[in-house]
DNA sequence: AGATCGCCCCGCCATT
DNA sequence: TGAATGGCGGGGCGAT
């Protein structure tokens, strides 16, 4: 984000895949300046967990001072460049909000499309603050949140910044088949959980009162993956996580992965990640 | 919602 | 001995 990392007192990161937060935090000031050139990462919402913190932000020509209190909440655009003198510790806790997910949200704003954010902007957003708090405790708390968990805090938010903050909406578009979300946390639930018992597809299409045509249609409209596929996604991304935190044997991961046998555990990896597991571990 | 059908995942084997 | 690759049949998944 711009930021030197070794002149932070704290910097954080989690990454579930679909999103991705920070915390940054300095103790003594000052950090002269950042910039970001533009891209394409979408969007950062920034809240200040302190008081004591002010930055000059230069667009061009213009500048506009930013000062931030405690639930001061900061929303920018990545396609924007960024350039800004800070002065003041700061502790920050931050979410980006890929393009992707930010479409998404806006789909779902019952069926009206984007009108854009306004940006860049500075405002008190009490809401906000909670959920960075939540962030910020489940950084340093004692065990690991579940990716689950993470995973829908986030969409939470992603949430919450489209409807505080995404500009009016205009033409309403067709509704497509989609899983509400308590649907779509019960499916990834029951999915997860089938380690051991097997269920079918068929059982966990009924647990959301839906046939199995239309569950599969509609997991993959509102997930962008088939529920087999995220399955086998998620359990990829279990064994990244043992192949570096842990030395067991490849048949082991594979078992505690839900791979039945190696062999097979060692062809999914090498689909998905493009190298096969022992060499990606040798790598990391 | 329910029926049909092709394809790919799975689980097991062997080989290097 | 562990890891990677290939073959193969059954069955469930996913699309229609």
């Amino acid at each position: 984000l711009g930021c030197v990392s070794n002149r932070l007192l704290k910097d954080f990161e989690l990454d579930t895949g679909e999103f991705k937060f920070y915390r940054k935090c300095t103790r003594n000031g000052p950090l002269s300046s950042v910039a970001t050139p533009a891209s394409d990462r979408g969007m950062l919402v920034g809240v200040s967990l302190k008081t004591g913190h002010h930055r000059r932000v230069i667009s061009g020509r213009h500048q506009a001072s930013q000062h931030f209190g405690r639930d001061s909440v900061y929303l920018r655009d990545f396609s924007d460049d960024y350039q800004a003198d800070m002065y003041g510790a700061f502790d920050f806790v931050l979410m980006e909000l890929s393009t992707a997910s930010i479409a998404k949200a806006l789909d779902e704003r019952k069926g009206f499309k984007p009108g854009g954010f306004a940006t860049p902007l500075v405002r008190e957003d009490p809401v906000l603050g909670h959920f960075a708090q939540i962030l910020a405790l489940t950084f340093e708390g004692p065990g690991k949140a579940s990716p689950l968990f993470v995973e829908q805090l986030g969409a939470a938010i992603t949430t919450y910044v489209v409807d505080q903050y995404a500009g009016p909406s205009s033409a309403p578009t067709s509704a497509k088949r989609r899983l509400s979300r308590a649907q779509e946390a019960r499916a990834k639930e029951m999915l997860l959980a089938e380690a051991d018992g097997n269920i079918s597809i068929e059982e966990i299409a009924s647990a959301c009162n839906l046939s199995r045509s239309y569950f599969i249609s509609a997991f993959r409209e509102t997930t962008h993956c088939t529920p087999h596929q995220w399955l086998i996604q998620q359990r990829i991304a279990r064994a990244r996580e043992l192949l570096v935190s842990s030395d067991a044997s490849l048949a082991e991961i594979a078992v505690a992965c839900g791979f039945s046998d190696q062999s097979h555990f060692s062809r999914m990896f090498s689909q998905i990640v493009g190298v096969p597991p022992g060499t990606w571990r040798r790598s990391q």
